[in-house]
DNA sequence: TGTTTTTCTTGCCCTTTGTCAAGGTACCGG
DNA sequence: CCGGTACCTTGACAAAGGGCAAGAAAAACA
């Protein structure tokens, strides 16, 4: 997989390396901002990678299965969720470029997931599974320590968004969230923002009349 | 420090190796439970660890000051949280045997700590600094594997306490919370309880003279 | 471009939770 | 053992947010 750098590739093959050198790009900056790596690591990491493209509404995982995958999106938006026995949704993560998205405790475990995860838009993603994963910090150790880092800010991220739901009342835990992620507001739809922030899609609409009609 | 099996101890030094080998009961059996040690790497730790002993009601990190300590909690009861202008608190974490507690944000860049941390209870910690956090992991790379394996496994805690704050009425938040963590209940005061789930004090009284009264 | 589906807004009413205040209980320290 | 502080419970009332239903707006799709 990958060899590039051959002497007799034609033009199409030039197109493919095009595409596939496309392919990790947020992958590997990301990876860049956390720790450095040499050629020869960079590409032992990409054999442990497998490129996958999800259609809008598409699922990456449904309750009940097992998460067999790591997945970063190098582009699109996925969301993951659970659903209660009455129906109802309740946002866990988003993920756009940059961003994992996984149930960690069933791709750890292998126990059955309670959460479905699916793409919100046209998404392509880099995925690993548990055994490349744990194989993978063996062969390349500072993946390790890139991997500590990167939970380490998730838990920053997740203790914040914990103080905001259990501190404040619906408003503040949306500006709050505008603040945060001001990006998120554009590409995702009000309801589901709603649930991410543990309201009703009735009670946002509202919190916005209010903030539109104070400004 | 801990030179321990030297053949001229006294009775007093065979006493003082007792009571720090004690000292540091808890943690290791932590470290053992997620990866493994050889002698030398344990001693090599040791030194990097700083012993403290905390009276109930004492501070361990106040608003405002830089979190300098990451704390494994050997025996004892720590509480974090932080505190609204309007002077409400907020729990964000407890932490008892086996735990360790921090403002990971403060700690690991270096500015104010919006969190205070105090004891509940009369506690003994073993705390480490953040140029001996980074340095530790250079000199025993399978603590960089420990603090992975730590941070996923709060990840998953972390989410699962989101999603019952995000999902779920007063009672069930609470029930959710007597079942993960049984031992809690006996021995953190119920107003703290009521905090660290997002509801007032008095809600979780009502909430559980209806527990009673259903059984 | 027109049609269908999804998402958003609004009004009304009801439930849950918060606020304030008072009184009781348990625990801690001298 | 006694007094004080911290903690818990209860009641009455207020406020915030949820549920339902209907219609408007926007987006997806063909």
């Amino acid at each position: 997989m990958l060899e590039c750098g051959r002497s007799n590739f034609n033009e199409s093959s030039k197109l493919i390396s095009l595409f596939l050198a496309g392919m990790f790009e947020v992958f590997f900056a990301h990876i860049r901002e956390r720790i450095s790596l040499n050629e020869e690591e960079e590409a032992t990491i990409k054999t442990y990678l497998t490129p996958k493209k999800l259609r809008r509404k598409q699922y990456l995982l449904q309750e009940g299965d097992v998460c067999k995958y790591f997945s970063f999106v190098e582009k699109g938006l996925l969301r993951s969720y659970n659903v209660e026995d009455k129906g109802a949704e309740h946002m866990i993560q988003f993920a756009w470029e940059g961003w994992w998205m996984v149930d960690i405790f069933s791709f750890l475990t292998g126990e059955q997931s309670t959460y479905n995860i699916d793409a919100i838009e046209d998404t392509e993603l880099l995925m690993i599974q548990p055994h490349s994963y744990e194989e993978l910090m063996l062969k390349v150790p500072c993946m390790e320590r890139y991997f500590r880092i990167l939970f380490q800010n998730n838990i920053i991220a997740k203790e914040r968004r914990l103080i905001s739901s259990i501190s404040h009342a619906a408003e503040e835990k949306y500006l709050n969230l505008v603040q945060t992620h001001p990006g998120i507001i554009k590409r995702i739809p009000q309801n589901l923002i709603a649930s991410y922030i543990g309201i009703t899609p009735e009670t946002l609409s509202r919190v916005r009349r209010n903030l539109a009609s104070k400004k």
